[in-house]
RNA sequence: GGGCGAUUAGCUCAGUUUGGUUAGAGCACCUGCCUUACAAGCAGGGGGUCAGAGGUUCGAGUCCCCUAUCGCCCA
């Protein structure tokens, strides 16, 4: 049964829902622990459960989904591990601003109930992401999908937290953090942002106690005068020699503060003396514990001056409190000048609001002693990054690194597993909670009220989600995983931490390979944000072009990690592609297969004639650089070849020769052309599916069950997706029949040319004469003459040796193509292009023979290089010979 | 201040690892076609001193140095 009914436009919307769940009630994209097959693994960087399906995605995924797809073809247990991040901040935030809109807050609802909340809402809402991800097509084992929250990752953190505290790697102090006041949390310094300010350097004049005279700080940020504690200067500045052993009294606050010398104080900037805020600099701080300086803290957690500043300030935004100071300095006459000033300042990553510099009592982690074997895994080769530049990056990183602040001020997270005994003051660190105080016997206990970093969890993902700590056989098949997807925006955050904790926790790389992507951008090299609302959303690309025209285009576009500019109009690279192949299906399916019936299966490649091994030649040209392009994960030069030999070698020509063959073929030479044609179309498929899964899949079924209704066995595996990847046949490669039937296809485009150029309609036959051939072509053209017959929509292609005066021409290799069109040829236009072509000609070889001029490069080049170039030479001649006598002919 | 990337056709980009065909593709453009798979298509065509300068070499889009412009990261 032979359905007509084939729309001439491909629809994707149906064919991809149902295929997908096709698949996934097949279980398809489950793997085994047990299997005996080698594994492939990827994790899917799992995105927050606020999160909605973004571009960055569909890059990231599709070029993931691609590996993974090839390599289950390829026979691996091929296993990509999705889940989710609970994204503390972000999370807690969409909450409360639910609980906002209840005329509630987390604080009304206490911690217990708070988390219940984040829960509900978690399931409610957790999972759309995951939702989405399948429009794109993702083939991810979704019964394995894990959440940064579950009970086996909760786990895992908490024995990786206990782990480096007893190895002395997690340490509790009073540094200066960077702390949020719109969150309220310390966050780490990989999450700030810095940003370049147009600012002023104010400089204030302190008085110096018992004298008349002043000193003259300068600053950026006036309202931290409030909790100045000393005046450094530079130890060898002898500009300050009178102000040594000093006191200095701070105005506005009337404080005494005192005067110390300090290696750190550049004495070329602003006047080499300046003030000094243990509590709300990082510098200042360090300068602080150096003189055992006093900390006075003047703002609190909300950014506004708090109870240690004078009165008049307290309540004040810091900001507000920055224009007072100024004022009221100025007013005292303390106000030396002010100056412009550009200087970076911090701000946080999610919300945007200046970082405050704030004294407070946090954990870290002391990253020196993970980072050395981090970064001799790249060095020794271990792992490798695609493209490689990024591990340059990497490495400063690692050399420069920073102790990582990991406790955050928030309720939804890992809650640190440290408890504190009220009755004797211990410390207890334990993976499980502990019913009382090992010391005293205590049972009051108090667990510390920070939460993790939410990168605390995720930096243990390659393991954490097979199990880890548990020897799990997943985590023992599946790990060390094969690659990481990832952009280069996550490098320091993510990607340089879980090899970090691979190596700290199991001894392990998580990965050989991390491939990065650029970063999807706008039109015009904009980052994509809600503000500026120049996002484009992928579910409504899938919806408009379908997910392979998107997943097409994205790989299409993403060339070795740079950024991409993108636009909708760009998925119709995709759309028409799709279209295209679906045509050519329509065409082969079409057709009357019944010599297919009797043909001895399974359906193997029967080339008859030359066209039919030049295409098997192109198909195992096409096969070994796609395998050859993934194993440098040059994904979009493989799509390109796919392209190529379905678009152009298939369509363009094998295809158009194909239809007088099947059309009045004969039965031996119908099933020939058959049976070439389905295997080739079908390998095509089997190449193209792991880019464009869907239509590759919808295809492939049609043409299996075509063969069923033929009599052929019902195919195993069930799908495409399971299909065994096509076997490269080497000896199936002729490059001397490629560029055998490159002349041809030369001859059909000279034949062509003419006939545009003549305004010949194609309704009209025309004879063509091929003169002064050598033997070699001669033998080729008399074996092609159907093709070009066919092509050329020729009446006849004769070999002559003499050619009518009134005729077009054109040279083509070593002879001469003859158009003879009495009284119809418009001369002029023939001049002019054989013009054209002499003046092609003689600028070749001109250059050839300055080329062959140099004497060097006689004497020096190699001597096939020099051949070659005298080949070309000659043929130039020999060519242009042709062409000017054509020329003569009418004059 | 340090580092990285980009600069090739009107537009978006390949090609540079390993120097050697007439530098490619898609879109856009021009001409002709609704040719029984496809107008989201077919056929033909035009369009590039490869950012600039210098160097290495017989030979440079490709390797080296410098400069300019744009962008990113780190401090």
């Amino acid at each position: 049964m032979t359905d007509h009914q084939i729309p001439k436009q491909y629809d994707p919307a149906e064919i991809e829902t149902r295929w997908y769940s096709y698949w996934e009630d097949g279980d398809y994209f489950r793997v085994s622990d047990d299997s005996t097959r080698d594994p492939f693994t990827i994790m899917m960087p799992p995105p927050n459960i606020t999160g909605m399906l973004h571009m960055g995605h569909g890059l990231q995924d599709t070029v993931q989904d691609t590996l993974i797809r090839y390599h289950r073809m390829r026979g691996f247990e091929s296993f990509w591990v999705p889940g989710t991040d609970h994204a503390g901040i972000a999370t807690q935030n969409v909450v409360e601003k639910q609980l906002q809109k209840e005329g509630s807050d987390r604080h009304q609802l206490g911690r217990s109930r708070f988390i219940e909340r984040v829960w509900d809402w978690k399931r409610e809402y957790g999972g759309i992401i995951s939702r989405q991800k399948r429009k794109l097509g993702d083939s991810a084992d979704w019964t394995r999908e894990r959440f940064t929250m579950d009970e086996g990752l909760s786990r895992a953190v908490r024995t990786a937290f206990v782990r480096l505290f007893e190895k002395g790697l997690i340490y509790r102090g009073n540094y200066i953090v960077n702390w949020c006041p719109h969150d309220h949390t310390a966050i780490s310094d990989e999450e700030v942002d810095h940003e370049e300010h147009q600012s002023h350097l104010w400089y204030f004049r302190y008085p110096v106690k018992g004298s008349d005279r002043q000193v003259v700080v300068a600053t950026t940020r006036p309202e931290t005068m409030l909790g100045d504690t000393a005046i450094a200067i530079h130890p060898e500045d002898a500009r300050y020699d009178w102000l040594r052993g000093e006191k200095v009294i701070l105005p506005l606050a009337d404080r005494e503060i005192v005067v110390v010398d300090d290696d750190f104080v550049d004495p070329e900037f602003g006047t080499g003396a300046v003030k000094v805020t243990p509590s709300h600099d990082p510098n200042d701080f360090e300068i602080g514990v150096r003189h055992h300086l006093d900390q006075i803290k003047v703002i609190d957690t909300d950014g506004r001056m708090n109870e240690n500043a004078p009165e008049k300030y307290r309540g004040l935004d810091r900001f507000e409190a920055r224009a007072q100071i100024v004022t009221d300095l100025e007013a005292l006459g303390l106000l030396e000048k002010i100056e412009s000033h550009t200087h970076s300042v911090g701000h946080c990553q999610r919300c945007n609001t200046i970082i405050e510099p704030y004294l407070s009592t946090q954990w870290f982690v002391k990253m020196k002693p993970l980072a050395e074997p981090a970064l001799r895994a790249v060095d020794d080769g271990s792992i490798t990054f695609y493209p490689q530049r990024w591990e340059n990056v990497y490495r400063r990183w690692l050399e420069g690194i920073h102790d990582w602040c990991i406790s955050r001020q928030l309720w939804w997270g890992h809650q640190i597993p440290v408890w504190y005994c009220e009755g004797c003051a211990e410390m207890i660190v334990s993976e499980v909670d502990p019913d009382c105080c090992p010391k005293c016997n205590g049972r009051d206990l108090r667990q510390d009220e920070d939460v993790l970093d939410t990168w605390f969890s995720s930096w243990l993902w390659p393991f954490s989600t097979l199990g880890w700590p548990e020897q799990t056989p997943a985590l023992q098949k599946f790990y060390p995983t094969d690659v990481l997807v990832s952009g280069y925006d996550i490098i320091f955050f993510w990607i340089a931490r879980m090899i970090m904790a691979g190596i700290e926790f199991t001894g392990e790389i998580p990965y050989r390979h991390v491939y990065i992507t650029g970063m999807i951008k706008d039109e015009q090299g904009r980052w994509m944000s809600k503000s500026l609302g120049n996002g484009i959303d992928p579910l409504a690309m899938i919806e408009q072009y379908g997910a392979d025209a998107v997943r097409y285009s994205m790989i299409a576009l993403n060339t070795e990690g740079q950024d991409i500019k993108l636009s909708p109009t760009r998925f119709e690279l995709g759309r028409n592609f799709a279209n295209k192949i679906w045509n050519a299906f329509r065409f082969v399916f079409l057709q009357e297969w019944t010599e297919l019936a009797d043909s001895a299966w399974p359906l193997k490649p029967q080339p008859e004639e030359m066209m039919d091994r030049w295409l098997l030649s192109r198909l195992h040209h096409t096969i070994r650089s796609y395998d050859r392009l993934f194993a440098r994960y040059k994904m979009n030069e493989a799509l390109a070849a796919v392209y190529e030999f379905i678009w152009h070698d298939l369509c363009d020509w094998y295809l158009e020769l194909a239809k007088p063959r099947l059309y009045d073929g004969d039965t031996t030479d119908r099933r020939g052309l058959l049976q070439t044609l389905v295997y080739a179309f079908n390998t095509a498929m089997c190449l193209l599916h792991p880019f464009m899964p869907f239509i590759t899949e919808e295809i492939w079924q049609k043409l299996q069950g075509r063969l069923v209704e033929l009599g052929q066995p019902q195919p195993q595996p069930p799908t495409i997706m399971c299909q065994p990847w096509p076997v490269l046949s080497e000896q199936l490669i002729d490059p001397d029949l490629e560029s055998q039937f490159e002349l041809v296809k030369q001859t059909v485009t000279a034949i062509r040319n003419i006939r545009a150029e003549q305004n010949i309609p194609p309704s009209r036959e025309i004879r063509a004469i091929a003169c002064q051939l050598s033997d070699g072509s001669r033998l080729l053209l008399e074996k092609a003459a159907p093709y070009i017959t066919r092509l050329g929509r020729l009446e006849q292609l004769a070999f002559d040796t003499e050619r009518p005066r009134l005729a077009a021409s054109a040279v083509v290799a070593d002879f001469e193509l003859v158009i003879p069109l009495e009284g119809l040829i418009d001369v002029d236009k023939e001049v002019g292009r054989l013009t054209k072509e002499q003046a092609r000609l003689e600028a070749l070889i001109n250059s050839q023979q300055q080329k062959l001029a140099n004497e060097s490069f006689v004497a020096r080049a190699p001597e096939t290089v020099v051949a070659a170039e005298r080949t070309k030479l000659i043929e130039y001649q020999e060519a242009l010979l042709k062409v000017t006598r054509n020329l003569q002919l009418f004059q």
